[in-house]
DNA sequence: ACTTTTTTTGCATACGTATGCTAAATTCTG
DNA sequence: CAGAATTTAGCATACGTATGCAAAAAAAGT
C-alpha cells in the first residue's frame, strides 16, 4: 500500500493507459458494443436515439474507431500500396501525390514502397502482409512478379504507366504510340529532317511505344531515324548520348528524348558543353510534361501524359476489381496531347 | 447435386479462397498454433526442429504472416506516418524517399498523408486510427495541432524541418541560422554590396532563422539587408518578388532567396525576362541543394542540408521515443555545408 | 386490441496472432 | 540414476471491431 495510487494515475504523457475502445463507449452510452460498432459503420440500422447517445458518449471520450481491428474484422484495409523505384524523375512525385490524395478522397490511405536492386524480395513480403486493398505498380523493377504475387492473393493491381508483358494484369498508360507520332508529325511540319532518338530503358513499354510511335510517324513522311542512342532514363547517360550523337560527321536537327527528365540533361549539356543553341540549332523534345518543362529555361515542347486522367482511371481500376476468374485484363489507354513550347524551332528546307 | 463440384473448386483466382494462416500451418506441421507464432517472431524460443517443421509447413502452404493480426496483438504496428503538403518543392521527394528506404531498413512501412486545406481535419482522424508506431511531420499546415493530438494519443512525433513553436515536439532540423551566416559571408567576401532577400512563409521558422542568420553575418560584415521581397516558398511569388526587386532605381548585386525551389524561378526570371545575367549582373543563392541545383543551367551556389543526416536522426528519434512524461524535448539541429558553384560572382569593390 | 411486419438491440462469435501460465520434455548436476 | 534446473510445447485468452442470428421493441395493418 505504499505507491498503489502513482502507478495506477493516468497522465496525459502516460504511454500505459489504454485506448479508449468501443466497448469504453458502449459502457457509457448504456448500450451495447454492437450499438456503438453499428454507429460508425456506414449501412447499419441504429435508432436515431441510439445513434445519439453513442457519439455523445463517444465524443466525451473522444472515441476513434481502431482501423487496424475494423481491417481485421472485415478484411478491408483501406490501404492501397503504391511501388516505385525512384521519385528521380519529377513526374513520380506528381503522380504520388495526385494518387494519393485521389484515394484518400476515397477513403483510402497510401502505403509507400520504395523497391530496390537488394532488399525487394524481403520487403516486397512485408508489404504483402498488410491485408492491402490493392497495390499500384509504378515501377519496372520485378513488375510482373510483384503483380502475379499479388494476383495469387487476390489483392487487385494496377500496372501505372507500363503494359502488362504479358502477364493478365490491369494497366493504365497513356497512348505512347500515338505520342511517338504526334512527335514525328510536329517536327517533320516544322521542316525537320535529321531526327534523332535518345531513348529510354529498352525493356520498357512506354520506351519501345514511343520509339515506335516515332518511326512510324517518319515513315510516313518519307523518312527514317536519322540516328539513336541509349540514355535508359538517367540523365548521366542521357547527357552522354547526347555529346556522341553531336560527335558525329552527320548531326542531327531535332532529338526526341524519351522523357522530359532526361532532356532537361540534353538540353543543358547542348547549351553548357557543347556550346550549340535550342531550338537554334537543335531542337529537342521531350515526353511527360512534367512541372519542370514548362520553365523558362527550357520551354520544353513535349507530349503531356494526363496525369489526372491516369489517376482517375488506376482508382476506378482498384475500385472496381475484375471479377474473379475472369482472365482478362482491362488496359486503359488515355489520350495525351503535344505541347507545343520553345525547344522546337521551325526549320526552312534547305 | 448438380454442381457443387464447381462451386468448391478453388482456382487461381478465387476470392473466396481463405488465407493461410498460422493455425493451418500448425495443422499440417503437427504443432500447436503457438509454436507457429514463436517460430515467426523475434526473440522467442522454439526447438530447432519444431522451427524446422513449421517453416516447412509454412514454405508449402506458402504462409505469410498476418500484419494486420499481429498489430492488433503486439499494437505495434510498424507504420510511420509521413504528413506533408506537396511534393512541389523537389527536396520533399528526396525526404520522402529516404526516409522510406531507411524505415524499410528497420523494418517500417510509411503510410504518406498528404495535408490539405480543407481535408486536413477528417483525414488526421483516419490516419491517426491506424496504430501508428510513429508520425513525421514535413508540413507546415496545422503542424502544431497535429503534433499535440499524436502526442495525446502516445504516438512519437517528429517534427521535419520546421521546429516547434513552443509546443515540446522531437524535431530535426539542419542548422538554418548558421546557414544564412554562411551565405551572407560567402556573399560578402565575394565583395557583394547590395545583398537582397526572397522569403518563403513568414511562418516558417526554417525562413526566420535562414533570414536571421543572414542579417547577422550582414551586421558583422558593416552593412544591413538591402531590401527584402516575400516569395512565400512559391516560384510565381518568387519570380514577381525579383521583378519588383530589380525594379527599384537602387538594384541589389545579390540576391538570396530562402530556398531553391524559388531560386530556380529567380535565376529564370533574371535571364529570360528581365534580360539580365546571372551571376554576372546578378548573384543568386538558394538553400537546400535539390539534385537540380547541380543542373548546368541553374549551377546554383546554395546551403546543403545533410537529408542523410537528418533522415537518421530522425529514424533514431522515432525509434526511441522519449521517456513518457519527460516534457522535455528533443531537438537535434544538423550542420549544413555551404556549396559553392557557379551563381554568385567575384566582384571587385568599385 | 390483436396480429403481422419491420426495425432495433444484444448476444455470441469470428478475424489471425501473441503471450502468460502451466505441464511436459529435456538437459544438467553430482 | 535421481533430482534440480532449464528449455520447450500447448492451452487459453486477449487484442478491438464486425456481424449473423434471435429476441425484443416498435410500427403498421386490420
Amino acid at each position: 500500500m505504499t505507491r498503489p495510487m502513482a502507478d495506477k494515475v493516468a497522465t496525459a504523457a502516460d504511454s500505459t493507459k489504454r485506448a479508449v475502445t468501443s466497448i469504453d463507449v458502449a459502457a457509457r452510452a448504456g448500450v451495447s458494443q454492437s450499438a456503438v460498432s453499428r454507429t460508425f459503420s456506414v449501412g447499419t440500422s441504429v435508432s436515431d436515439e441510439t445513434r445519439k447517445k453513442v457519439m455523445r458518449a463517444a465524443r466525451e471520450l473522444s472515441y476513434r474507431p481502431n482501423a487496424i481491428a475494423r481491417t481485421l474484422s472485415t478484411r478491408q484495409s483501406n490501404i492501397i500500396g503504391i511501388v516505385l523505384s525512384t521519385f528521380e524523375n519529377q513526374l513520380y512525385p506528381v503522380v504520388v501525390e495526385q494518387l494519393s490524395r485521389a484515394l484518400q478522397l476515397q477513403g483510402k490511405h497510401t502505403m509507400l514502397f520504395l523497391a530496390d536492386k537488394q532488399d525487394s524480395d524481403s520487403a516486397f513480403n512485408e508489404i504483402l502482409s498488410y491485408q492491402l486493398d490493392g497495390v499500384v505498380i509504378a515501377s519496372a523493377t520485378l513488375a510482373s512478379k510483384l503483380a502475379k504475387q499479388c494476383a495469387d492473393m487476390g489483392i487487385p493491381v494496377v500496372m501505372f504507366n507500363r503494359a502488362t508483358d504479358g502477364t493478365s494484369t490491369d494497366s493504365v498508360t497513356s497512348d505512347n504510340r500515338r505520342a511517338g507520332q504526334l512527335v514525328g508529325e510536329t517536327l517533320i511540319a516544322s521542316g525537320h529532317q535529321r531526327i534523332a532518338y535518345i531513348s529510354g530503358r529498352e525493356d520498357s513499354s512506354t520506351n519501345r511505344d514511343r520509339e515506335h510511335g516515332l518511326r512510324e510517324a517518319l515513315v510516313t513522311g518519307g523518312m527514317v531515324l536519322f540516328a539513336k542512342a541509349n540514355g535508359n532514363y538517367e540523365q548521366a547517360q542521357a547527357s552522354a548520348a547526347v555529346v556522341k550523337l553531336m560527335g558525329e560527321a552527320k548531326k542531327p536537327d531535332a532529338i526526341v528524348v524519351a522523357s522530359d527528365h532526361m532532356a532537361f540533361a540534353v538540353i543543358d549539356t547542348l547549351r553548357y558543353t557543347l556550346h550549340l543553341r535550342v531550338p537554334e540549332d537543335v531542337s529537342v523534345v521531350g515526353y511527360d510534361d512534367v512541372p519542370q518543362s514548362a520553365w523558362l529555361a527550357y520551354q520544353l515542347t513535349t507530349v503531356a501524359q494526363s496525369v489526372e486522367k491516369m489517376v482517375r482511371a488506376t482508382v476506378e481500376l482498384l475500385m472496381t476489381p475484375a471479377a474473379p476468374g475472369e482472365g482478362v485484363s482491362r488496359n486503359v489507354v488515355v489520350a495525351c496531347t503535344l505541347i507545343a513550347r520553345a525547344s522546337v524551332a521551325k526549320r526552312v528546307r534547305a
